[in-house]
DNA sequence: CTATGATCATCC
DNA sequence: GGATGATCATAG
């Protein structure tokens, strides 16, 4: 399935519960207390056939699927809830390639990213909002990113990876993402600004 | 353990 | 409410 297709797909999900799709699914939300902060994502891979997996992402071949949460707001407008993680910073790759060459732009030019509207944390109930693609062919938005993949480059080469730190960057910034308890790995993570121009949301 | 999927908790 | 660092589930 490409990309246009796989939007096709997913666009007869707007409007619907993804709680319950995911349950349907055999997704699991909630472990006892604690959440499984990727049920979302989780519930539209297995809506398209996926079988979960690890593995370095083209999860798709050819295009990368994201979903992140907005909140509706009084007035009837929507904004972006969170930050979206985009791949993992491979310091050795990235103080080797230039910005046209790194994993940061291939992905950034095959998103497919799902909006869907965040309730409360109980996620009793979460419905598809919308559905955008992404490939970073605005030219100035291409030029901020560049220039914050290229800062973030600058101070693993010359000052060390354990530098680098998430107020860092515009549009995109390094943040820690693991495990936790001690891992100390970073990913490349789209600011919320950047995450609501993909979406064509918060912006007028 | 670290990759994938992300959001939570706490600071301001 | 927004930003940053920490953390959760699952698979290999």
């Amino acid at each position: 399935m490409d990309r246009s297709e796989a939007l096709a797909f997913l666009g007869k999900l707007i409007g619907s519960d993804l709680v319950g799709l995911g349950n349907k699914h055999g997704v699991t939300i909630w472990k006892g207390t604690r959440i499984n902060k990727g049920w979302a994502g989780h519930t539209i891979e297995r809506h398209l056939g996926l079988p979960l997996n690890s593995s370095r992402s083209p999860n798709f071949g050819s295009w990368e699927l994201k979903v992140v949460p907005v909140r509706a707001m009084p007035d009837g407008t929507f904004k972006v809830k969170e930050t979206m993680a985009i791949t993992m910073i491979d310091p050795v790759e990235v103080a080797a390639k230039e910005f046209l060459n790194s994993h940061l732009y291939l992905k950034l030019q095959r998103l497919l990213v799902v909006a869907r509207i965040f309730e409360s944390k109980a996620e009793s109930r979460s419905l598809c909002h919308l559905i955008a693609e992404f490939d970073l062919s605005d030219q100035a938005l291409y030029h901020q990113i560049k220039a914050d993949y290229d800062l973030i480059r600058d101070v693993i080469r010359t000052k060390g990876f354990d530098y680098l730190k998430g107020s860092m960057g515009v549009m995109v910034q390094p943040r820690t993402k693991g495990p936790g308890h001690g891992s100390r790995s970073r990913a490349f993570y789209a600011r919320t600004a950047l995450v609501a121009t993909i979406l064509g949301i918060g912006v007028r």
